[in-house]
DNA sequence: ACGCGGAAATTGAACTTTCAACTATGAGGG
DNA sequence: CCCTCATAGTTGAAAGTTCAATTTCCGCGT
């Protein structure tokens, strides 16, 4: 195996920001979160995509696609949400194995408190510190990243 | 208090994707570093932090920095390392408080092995699926963000 | 109708990360 | 010197995540 084809110095120092900019814009959501609302990253992810599910509810496997996790995860955090009243879960008419997680009213106002906190967050941190140009072609990144990544 | 600015839906679609593929992109470093070289992807960065330390060595405050992690998780990482026999911990003269983490021959080499593997990950899921000119935004985006987050 | 491979979701154990306490050393004032 | 406060690092328990079963049910072929 040959020499394999490393990155530039500029393109190391531009996937280097990436790496700790992220992980760290990451740190300072999620503290925010639970330290104003209670709520981790991931928990908050799971009230945005069912709060914007046709009847605020989704299929536990469709709502483990719609937040990124793994099956099992979805399930000891949805547990934890159920626990807290913010999410309810309840059998599958039709699929007798399906799992249909509801997002509570409790966990839509919850949701609702919590978003008006984390958009300006966003802006702070990352909407209002950079071009609008570059916020498109962050857009464009990630949509590239995320085609690559289906394509398997 | 009143209606936050929220972001409109262009901004909004960016946004989402970058959180959707940077967690994705995460993934899928993380299961290539795993399987291949059983090394997690924040184990690969604090070997990558060593091995650019001048002597291959740092103190743990500052590897926790560079490779931002809370100084405990670094802690417990850097006791798995050790016992994989990659890093090497030892005091320091002058601040008996002090520890410093060394880079272990073992551990470059380690290292050096997962690097050429990992680089071509990069490539494939981001460098090269994107734009250049997008590289160097992504670049411009997260260093705004970093000094954001320091300037408080 | 029966059986069998596969999909949906959960479970429990192992592992990792977080959080709060703790040990030990350094630095500065009186 | 001694006292106090701050810093470096570790530790153990609690919280969260991953991994490999396990359970239940669907759907298809015969």
């Amino acid at each position: 195996m040959s020499e394999p084809r490393w990155l530039d110095a500029a393109q190391q120092r531009d996937w280097r920001a990436f790496v700790d900019g992220s992980v760290r814009l990451t740190e300072v959501m999620d503290r925010d979160l639970k330290s104003r609302h209670g709520l981790s990253l991931s928990e908050y992810e799971i009230l945005v995509r069912l709060s914007e599910a046709p009847e605020h509810r989704l299929r536990m496997a469709e709502l483990a696609e719609h937040a990124s996790q793994s099956r099992s995860r979805l399930s000891h955090t949805c547990s934890r949400l159920e626990a807290k009243g913010l999410v309810k879960r309840a059998g599958c008419p039709g699929d007798k194995r399906g799992v249909y997680a509801h997002l509570t009213g409790e966990g839509f106002a919850a949701l609702d408190r919590a978003a008006r906190d984390h958009v300006e967050t966003v802006r702070a941190y990352l909407v209002d510190v950079i071009a609008p140009g570059d916020l498109a072609a962050l857009g464009r990144v990630f949509r590239a990243v995320i085609a690559r990544i289906d394509e398997g």
